[in-house]
DNA sequence: ATCCAGGCTCCTG
DNA sequence: CAGGAGCATGGA
């Protein structure tokens, strides 16, 4: 049982976690959320139930299964593996966060301020491994979200390793070993273009070699780690920024390019169109240091929870 | 039909 | 260094 810092509301998070029907991942059913990762080497299946109330959260983790080598499932057996999972639950989750430091924000800036509001005590989650958020945002490059998510679902179909718990099917995201060896025509069978294909494969190959220090990324300050990552072939900007709020939990970093945001922001400022990437940027000045939550609760305020 | 989606690389002038 | 083509597909 992890016990958040309050306020801890986790209703939004699961509201974004269950956002499109095509997510072939995050499952959340009957007001828990369920998510099959690779741990100590096998496919685990860990559920997250949201309890208390936001002024007294709670968490609670089970390890619902663990997958061997021959695929039979069985109880989890290692007593360490509960605290592991809990541990990357109270990551994932930022139940550390301090939403008080976004009260200043909201105070500075009444427009983002009404939206954090309706996220009272919400976190901005992270994935839960940067490997598969830089390749979620490779595939989310340029094209509409649902199609990214139709890729997505299919190179996780393709690629990725099962775990059937009670009848049902759950699926890890595909290995960086497996997608540095996939076959190109493969990838374009499941719509990838070539570029597309080309960014994945060589940047699985990297990961799969150990040659991205994700741990030094995520202490580095933003700036270095955006050199860093782009300098990786199909990484720009917004990719890099992507990745290092969704991926490395850098606090305070907003991927102001992202026409999603500028959507959202081009409205909720009455600019009459969609904001550009410098309005973006200058807004966000006002959101430090907490861009990245910012990023997010605009994101939020797209999807259809958001909508209710 | 044309444009544009949670961009990026590569090529041109 | 700015500007544009190309990429795959689908919805507006």
């Amino acid at each position: 049982m992890l016990t958040p810092r309050p306020p801890f509301d986790a209703a939004p998070m699961l509201g974004y976690l269950s956002r499109s029907p095509l997510e072939p991942l995050d499952v959340v059913q009957d007001g828990a959320y369920r998510r099959a990762v690779l741990l100590d080497g096998r496919p685990t299946l860990l559920e997250v139930t949201p309890g208390g109330a936001v002024t007294a959260p709670t968490l609670t983790v089970r390890v619902l299964a663990v997958a061997d080598a021959d695929g039979s499932v069985a109880p989890p057996d290692d007593p360490e593996l509960l605290a592991r999972a809990a541990g990357m639950v109270a990551h994932w989750w930022r139940i550390e966060q301090d939403p008080a430091e976004l009260d200043a924000i909201a105070a500075r800036d009444p427009i983002i301020g009404a939206l954090l509001a309706r996220l009272h005590g919400a976190r901005a989650p992270l994935m839960p491994s940067p490997f598969e958020c830089i390749v979620w945002a490779i595939l989310g490059q340029q094209i509409t979200v649902t199609f990214a998510y139709k890729m997505k679902r299919a190179l996780v179909e393709r690629y990725g390793r099962t775990l059937i718990y009670d009848g049902q099917t759950y699926r890890l995201f595909p290995e960086a070993s497996a997608l540095a060896e996939a076959d190109p025509a493969d990838l374009r069978e499941i719509q990838f273009s070539r570029q597309k294909s080309d960014y994945v494969r060589s940047l699985a190959a990297l990961v799969a070699e150990d040659r991205i220090p994700w741990e030094h990324l995520a202490a580095a300050p933003a700036e270095e780690a955006i050199s860093a990552l782009t300098a990786l072939r199909g990484v720009g900007r917004w990719t890099a920024e992507y990745v290092l709020m969704r991926g490395l939990g850098h606090p305070d970093v907003i991927p102001a390019a992202d026409v999603g945001l500028q959507a959202a922001i081009g409205r909720a400022y009455d600019l009459g169109r969609k904001a550009t990437e410098a309005q973006v940027r200058a807004l966000a000045q006002q959101w430090r240091p907490r861009r990245s939550h910012a990023a997010y609760a605009w994101w939020w305020s797209l999807s259809k929870s958001a909508q209710i």
